[in-house]
DNA sequence: GCTTCATATTTTAAACGTAAAATGTTTGCG
DNA sequence: CGCAAACATTTTACGTTTAAAATATGAAGC
């Protein structure tokens, strides 16, 4: 079973004609960035046998180099620190990421890419870029400019 | 950079200052779903006890009184096959829907919901709608029209 | 009737996610 | 100092999700 999402249904057919404009609106932004997101997972694990949240460990970590601790990992990627224990701990096994003792402060971790990790994360993030633009890219400059606006305004509300 | 240095963070973070639109806008759009999820995943816990995948479930078979094949709801939902036949024997279990074979092609079984099902649902969705118009209805009318029209093209574009 | 291929669903294994308890460390305060 | 509270992380137990393999049925051609 590798389907899954087919060709045209999709969470928007959950309403009714005279639903309300909410509904409406967030049913759509929902099938949007799930098929998106169904497609890099796919693609992730076609091309690099890797998944979304282990591109997303690595992409925080790739723009501070200095690295960071557990617990700032699990802010940023918003998910529970036991989950960036198990994460972390995959990647440190594989080499990607190095995970070493803070001097001044013994109960923390500071996580840092590796240069095997660096040079992985590069080719993942490129192909990634790619495939996003892929996805989104057939939009005009003006319609991603909208759009990038009026998200903002919706993150705003919340 | 702004919200890296803020307490709010979320998946933008992931950005340097020269990336591209693409990959601004998608992680955008995955922030604003993200919120709205985990927001409506807290509150149907919460308030029903019930999560996000089993209150969508119950809404495809709503509108579909002679009910949905698993196939049929895997495609709509998108979500994989297995994962539908897990939620399905939940709710099968605790008397919310039907799943009967179909005699004319004994590889299906059509799901429906139970009058329980039906009545359990009524009360679910009128405070979902509530919660969604809580979050998302903030915009203008001319916003949400626009922003329906926009991602209306994102969707065309997959 | 076979064989082959497609379809529908279930099962399995692994990754991911959380919450809560456990462990070890630091901090603050009487 | 000594002790309690806060903090950072890990461990444990459990649920969800996916991809892939397995099972079962149907359809089409010879």
């Amino acid at each position: 079973m590798t389907e899954a999402v087919t060709t045209t249904l999709n969470h928007e057919t959950r309403l009714h004609e005279d639903d309300h404009h909410s509904i409406k609106l967030w049913l759509r932004l929902l099938t949007c960035s799930s098929l998106v997101e169904t497609r890099l997972r796919g693609a992730l694990r076609e091309e690099f046998d890797t998944t979304l949240p282990r591109f997303d460990f690595l992409a925080q970590l790739e723009r501070v180099p200095d690295g960071l601790t557990m617990g700032e990992l699990s802010r940023r990627l918003m998910v529970s620190g036991g989950n960036i224990s198990g994460i972390s701990a995959q990647l440190v096994r594989e080499g990607l990421v190095d995970r070493s003792p803070v001097p001044e402060n013994r109960r923390m971790f500071m996580v840092k890419l590796t240069p095997k990790g660096r040079r992985a994360f590069a080719k993942m993030a490129q192909q990634h870029e790619e495939w996003v633009i892929g996805l989104l890219g057939h939009l005009s400059r003006d319609e991603a400019d909208q759009l990038m606006h009026l998200l903002e305004r919706v993150k705003q509300g919340l």
